[in-house]
DNA sequence: AGTTGGATGGTCT
DNA sequence: GACCATCCAACTG
């Protein structure tokens, strides 16, 4: 059983967000963003890395929340284990396993999935996860409430990341939502 | 500490 | 055919 906190996330809108995946409206690949809220929408970028999303909003709006880092608390072997396998399958051509070991062997376990490809990678998450109820008990997958004896959060908030193309507002709207105590953010917020 | 470019394939114009 | 809700190595300072 893999467990973490989440510490990283950014908000993604309906067809007015000119940053959100449902900007143009229903497609094949949003479709989920228009469901019901607490499903999972997964999605694939760059080619390689796949992205978990909780949808937000009620059935028929879209809107969904990024899961941009995770803090890890419990099985950071598997984690560790599905983080080699991801490299390896992605570069299965150009890079021999030994490397991908050594450099993850390395890697201090607050960064397994400091990242929104990492937290895929770390989590085995894949495409076929779209569509899973995360508030389902039985679900590979699951969204715990947070839990008393949690580390009080300090709350953080800057513009998303990567989204410069949708120009403002959108490009600067602080809905980056960060836990600044935590070691497993992403990146460093500006300022 | 910060910048650049390559990998890689689905999605939308 | 351009663009992309990323990651990493290899550079520069």
């Amino acid at each position: 059983l893999r467990i973490g906190r989440i510490v990283e996330v950014e908000a993604y809108g309906g067809p007015e967000d000119r940053a959100s995946h449902a900007r143009s409206g229903p497609t094949a690949r949003n479709r989920t963003m228009f469901g019901p809220p607490g499903v999972a929408y997964v999605y694939r970028v760059y080619g390689m890395h796949d992205c978990l999303n909780v949808v937000s909003g009620p059935d028929g709006a879209a809107a969904a929340v990024l899961v941009r880092a995770v803090e890890p608390i419990a099985g950071l072997e598997a984690m560790r284990a599905a983080r080699l396998a991801s490299a390896t399958r992605r570069a299965a051509v150009r890079v021999d396993g030994g490397a991908e070991r050594r450099r993850l062997a390395s890697l201090p376990d607050a960064r397994l999935a400091a990242g929104p490809g990492l937290v895929g990678a770390a989590f085995s998450i894949d495409r076929e996860l779209d569509g899973i109820d995360l508030l389902d008990p039985s679900a590979p997958i699951r969204l715990d409430p947070a839990r008393p004896d949690d580390r009080e959060v300090v709350p953080r908030s800057a513009p998303r990341i990567g989204v410069a193309y949708a120009g403002r507002p959108w490009s600067a709207l602080p809905w980056r939502l960060v836990d600044g105590s935590s070691p497993s953010v992403s990146r460093r917020l500006p300022g």
